[in-house]
DNA sequence: ATTCTTGCAAATCATTTGCACTTTA
DNA sequence: TAAAGTGCAAATGATTTGCAAGAAT
């Protein structure tokens, strides 16, 4: 994988200090932080880092696809770098998240895993939108 | 569909007033409602529903799987009647969510619908916590 | 010098909590 | 009259916003 300042310029980004920061964070963490996490992770090295931007900057690599957020905590946004397919599965009991493989079917959990539902989301565009291409 | 009461008593849940029609608003609006929009649509009807009932009782529907919740809005949550495995796809441009058939493989979209990201979760328990069977 | 980026402080808003009141068996 | 259910008001906490200061070209 590319390092953070490559693709970050290949997305048309300018590469702040922070911007590579928070990116390289992500891509050396992956354990699906919050922006608490990302923000601690880093505050010590960045004495000035505001969580404004570790939000700004998490919502702007959205934008351009390098990160995707995980919406499967109740409380709190998580952040993923974009990279092969992949689910995940949430234990209800201790809470831990958990990778799975996409690309077989039916996707398979690790063995072990008691599947209790399943929950699937496309995001894109509808057939009355998908005309127009314009978005907002 | 059974009727709200019997779906209510055959989950060993005490079918109250506010119960009962909280169930049957969910059942007849099947268009991923938030709790603000469940309250507002019964407050009238029920003008000393408290906000803090909605949010009880959805979470103890959601307990007692009669009712999924739906973690596809970054802001707030919306929730479904629990039915037949369906998808949701939420159209960036518009904020259209639309259902959609997850019992065909590959999941198929309607015709128009431009899929940009897919996202997969299953809640369950892991395998360390499969053999305890213990939650909390 | 103008534009982009950062960051602080305050505002917002969904959700939770504590507790008192009401209903039901 | 206990126990369960309801509801108000306040607290919590993640996220957003307004704006001023700093950095870059």
């Amino acid at each position: 994988m590319k390092n953070a300042t490559t693709m970050l310029m290949e997305n048309g980004i300018k590469p702040s200090y922070q911007r590579i920061r928070i990116l390289e964070y992500l891509m050396s963490h992956r354990t699906h932080p919050t922006v608490a996490e990302v923000y601690n992770g880093l505050i010590d090295e960045i004495p000035t880092l505001s969580k404004t931007t570790v939000y700004n900057t998490l919502k702007l690599l959205i934008e351009h696809q390098i990160v995707n957020e995980i919406l499967i905590e109740e409380k709190e946004v998580l952040y993923d770098v974009a990279e092969e397919d992949h689910g995940h599965f949430k234990c209800v009991s201790c809470g831990d998240l958990i990778d799975f493989n996409l690309n077989e079917a039916p996707p398979a959990v690790p063995t072990g895993f008691v599947v209790q539902s399943v929950h699937v989301y496309y995001k894109g565009l509808c057939n009355k939108c998908s005309g127009k291409q314009h978005k907002e």
